[in-house]
DNA sequence: CTGAAAGCGCTAACAT
DNA sequence: ATGTTAGCGCTTTCAG
């Protein structure tokens, strides 16, 4: 034996170790058509006996579909989209599938050479985050006849169907809840420079509220850093070193919103009292927190878990109003405004 | 034209609209050959008017090769694998790697059917977690002959290569650095039901430093729920609702040591006076603390990119010790014990 | 219920 | 520098 080459067994072998043609082999492995049941059973000894792996190339290439879906996140550093990924991933396993995935890192441009990519893998469904995509990426998917679900926003026109909240919404209900804490001085902080579309969304639904209600935003900081506490606590203590102070500080995530809460306990600045804060997503390390910080759940695992069962289900979805599937937000009022 | 089947372009089609032959077409497509400048920009236009999609599935079967790396984790519920999963994506990503990749949630024999099916996408390298796998699994690899990397634990063989940490030297230094403090009386908590092998390996090595140092475990809690603050908490409670009570408790996560501290605070337990307590993994929210934990940091980043880097590297990997990388641990010492 | 033939879209190996 | 031929391992289609 030459062992230049291992040469996997093909259903060719198995075929001629069970004494049957190739086809049968192959209606056996996927179930299809009557095979009786002894051949059956000698076909599946057969392949345990050489170690038969079926090759999902050849089926794919063949058959024109594949089990696999393409999963397209901005990151994987944000518990936000792990959780969705977990969601997703629970969805296809149950279904057979398997994802298959890149990450963005929030590049419109990196999207666009990813989805071409992951395509070529012809998979039978992909999921986008967010509903803002270029139109060469547009074009590409129609091309390709998957099917596409995007996640976390539904504030727009979905290309099939959307999966996720109101960013815009969020935003104007945690104003409208700090407003009616008697606040009245606001200030934001963001991160990631303003890549993350959904913070963008849901600081112009904050703005608006503001806006209708005469309340001011003082100031607005959004660093070029990703999201992180460090992060947080360190435009925290830049926003309050300048002459014009805010009562109430708006955070485009958890994350920040802690770390600007830890920059308060440890300068005694009294929260809520002298100074307000809200965070967004109502990530689980919230409970490890001194207080209990006020932000908005949202249903991430449950998000990816609906965009993955419409991907995979066989007959098309219901028309949907505007093909998106609100999955709404939850505030947590929390201790912290 | 009829919808029934939108007939994605070919290279047939794109050597048609360019005037070459389809083998010129692959030769562009793969940069492989010599081709003249005008050619390939020829071939590039008329990719690009039809919308040309390389098929993967194809390109793989023919040349039985692909840039898809299988990945295998017990769960993306832990921030541990999602960082890990962070740092093999970019390392595969920079080399035009894809992962696939599929969840365990600690079962063995899910891990099998999961190898078995991974492996149908003839991946050329997988990535599994731990040292410990089924002679089933381990014989479906070999068979394949795919890369191996074994992720997490480098105290037994490895396959091929393994990236991690000496789980059994990390509860050994720990338990070390409680005793160094003066602690005596140890109780463990744990998740999972056992199930983490890693975490079984790190008791192990605190335990065997316990008797070499004459101190005692009193006791030994392991809950079978999945790793969280809430479990921790209740956890913390149990132990300490007993006559025999500890002054140190080691936890196999940070998740649950941090639940422990949030019940110490609640409750007026001095921390470290009356009770020491000590985690595992150093994630980032223990920031977010009001007392600094005391744990293992572990570089869980760089072990997937190592990982990663290990089954994309062309050239053979030099023999290796004992085929394990050890990339070590850190003791944050903080301020709980 | 089982088999034979054809071919999915691509690349390896050999031409030229 | 470009073209021709063959065939990867499977499923589709059509026969029995």
């Amino acid at each position: 034996m030459s062992d230049g080459k291992p040469a996997r067994p093909t259903m060719e072998d198995v075929a001629r170790h069970a004494g049957v043609s190739q086809m049968t082999v192959s209606r056996v492995m996927s179930s299809k058509g009557y095979i009786s049941e002894k051949v059956r059973d000698k076909v599946l000894a057969a392949a345990r006996d050489i170690g038969y792996v079926q090759n999902r190339l050849a089926r794919g290439l063949r058959s024109e579909q594949t089990p696999l879906i393409a999963v397209v996140l901005p990151t994987l550093g944000n518990t936000v989209f792990t959780d969705v990924l977990s969601g997703i991933t629970d969805a296809l396993t149950q279904n057979g599938y398997r994802p298959v995935f890149g990450l963005t890192e929030y590049s419109e441009t990196r999207e666009e050479t990813l989805v071409r990519d992951l395509l070529s893998w012809r998979p039978s469904g992909i999921v986008l985050t967010g509903l803002e995509h270029s139109e060469t990426t547009r074009q590409a998917i129609r091309a390709s006849g998957v099917r596409v679900a995007e996640i976390m926003d539904v504030d727009g026109p979905a290309m099939e169907c959307a999966f996720g909240l109101s960013q815009k919404a969020a935003g104007q209900h945690t104003a409208r809840h700090l407003l009616g804490k008697g606040h009245r001085r606001f200030a934001y902080a963001g991160s990631q420079n303003g890549q993350d579309l959904r913070a963008v969304k849901r600081l112009e639904g904050f703005r608006q509220t503001l806006r209708d209600a005469g309340a001011v935003m003082i100031s607005e900081d959004v660093s070029t850093a990703p999201s992180s506490m460090v992060e947080g606590r360190r435009l925290t203590a830049d926003i309050l070193s300048r002459a014009d102070q805010p009562d109430a500080i708006y955070y485009a995530s958890d994350d920040l919103a802690a770390g600007g809460l830890m920059h308060c306990l440890s300068n005694g600045i009294d929260v809520p009292g002298t100074l307000a804060l809200a965070g967004f997503n109502g990530l689980p390390f919230l409970n490890a927190l001194p207080l209990q910080l006020t932000t908005v759940e949202t249903p991430r695992y449950e998000i990816g878990l609906q965009a993955g069962r419409f991907l995979v289900s066989d007959q098309a979805q219901e028309a949907l109003p505007d093909g998106c599937v609100d999955l709404g937000f939850t505030l947590i009022p929390g201790q912290t405004c």
